[in-house]
DNA sequence: GGGTACGATAGAACGGCGTTCGATAGAGAT
DNA sequence: ATCTCTATCGAACGCCGTTCTATCGTACCC
């Protein structure tokens, strides 16, 4: 029986992975072109293995998500160790906070899949922690301390999910700025009737040519402000 | 040619749809059993026709998705215009957002897809209004006015993503209950190490049975404060 | 060194999805 | 009667996540 096991040029070779490989190349994949662009069939080829050897390292694509923010969280949790805490424990809050939202600035497909498993997910559970330890200093109810994280959690998970809206396509192909691309919002908003839409006519020039940054900043200082008065500090 | 024009008994009767009943069946399914639960076969066959059927009343799923959304969005609009405004401004914005998320509650797959392309959701776009008007009688700045509308709309949408999460089938099936599935979290959260979690252990029990518009009323309340405190009111 | 157990890999197939194509039925105008 | 435009639909396409089954290669045992 003629088993070919053609050792020579033309043998395919075997791929070997790890799970440090397959998360590193699954977060390239996000990087490159969002979660649409994060198939198994993609990733096996990046890998340069078969799609079916993905499942020896996670069980479902959402977990293999989990388990890619996860990696990509390790990192930002060294950013935030960096980070020498201060007198005023909001600032330290706001400071992690910030540090939070570099990271999904640059990965915006990060604010979907964060939070959403602790189980898989040990230094998001990690994240969570550092970002209450803060209110720990602050003259709070435990309830308190838990709504006032949850608090935070939420404006950056809000503001990740504004920026993780995939772009309608020209937009990524660098075929329209984004700038152009707000514009087009901001022209039609500007021929709504002014006395019904009075509101959307005070603000429209904010809106164009608006900084995502500038407005997680103020969405995080209004909820910071609220926390200080109600620590009485 | 033998064209079999069978318009006897067992002739296929054709379905005759509208804008109004696809939108509204396509709820049906969403709110039965989440986005997961929508797509054009199981629509059409609600509809009692075919999937290309569809397409003649929307593009592409994304705009099937955006319709359906600012179509509930009317209904939540009609509650809003309801509520009578009173003299603070800042009660009106609370009023405003519980109505929101009253109706994200009962639909939390509505976050998703709320606000996210306001040429096909006129509806949304009057809700951004409406949340607007209140802050043109605060003393702020316009752009300051921006960003209070949009932190607010942050908050609102982070609280509807965390709810949107589908639970993992067992608890749709109502085979475990929402607070067993809460407490297999926290069960693992109490095992964890005192003096490296401690934020964690202090705020578990708050997390156990934690009431989801508890969670979203503290956090609406902080960040109105915020906004409260720069109005100097 | 032959046999065996097991960690790890992979091709092929399955069913379901969004979407497209081409055909066609019905209603109204010419 | 014919033409046109709106509305409908079955069938097919390509891609997806997932599963099945068969293997390879190494470490270990006797």
């Amino acid at each position: 029986m003629p088993r070919h096991q053609d050792r020579a040029a033309g043998g395919r070779r075997r791929a070997s992975h790890s799970m440090e490989s397959v998360l590193t190349e699954a977060v390239v994949l996000l990087d490159e072109a969002g979660p649409s662009a994060l198939t198994f069939r993609a990733l096996a080829q990046r890998l340069g293995g078969g799609v079916a050897s993905i499942y020896w390292y996670v069980a479902s694509k959402d977990e293999l998500l989990d388990r890619a923010t996860d990696h990509v969280i390790g990192g930002v949790l060294a950013d935030i160790d960096a980070i020498e805490p201060g007198d005023d424990p909001i600032d330290d809050l706001r400071a992690i906070s910030l540090a939070l939202f570099d990271a999904i600035l640059v990965r915006p497909w990060l604010g979907n899949y964060f939070m959403r498993n602790t189980d898989v997910q040990g230094n998001c559970l990690r994240l969570y922690e550092k970002l209450g330890q803060p209110t720990l200093r602050l003259k709070l109810t435990a309830r308190q301390r838990f709504h006032a994280v949850s608090a935070i959690s939420t404006v950056v998970v809000g503001s990740a999910v504004d920026l993780g809206q995939e772009p309608p396509a020209e937009v990524l192909d660098g075929a329209v700025g984004r700038d152009e691309f707000l514009s087009r919002f901001t022209a039609t908003w500007r021929e709504l009737d002014r006395d019904a839409y009075p509101f959307v006519h005070e603000i429209v020039d904010e809106f164009d040519g608006h900084d995502d940054i500038d407005q997680f900043r103020a969405a995080l200082d209004l909820t910071l402000a609220g926390i200080r008065l109600q620590a009485g500090a």
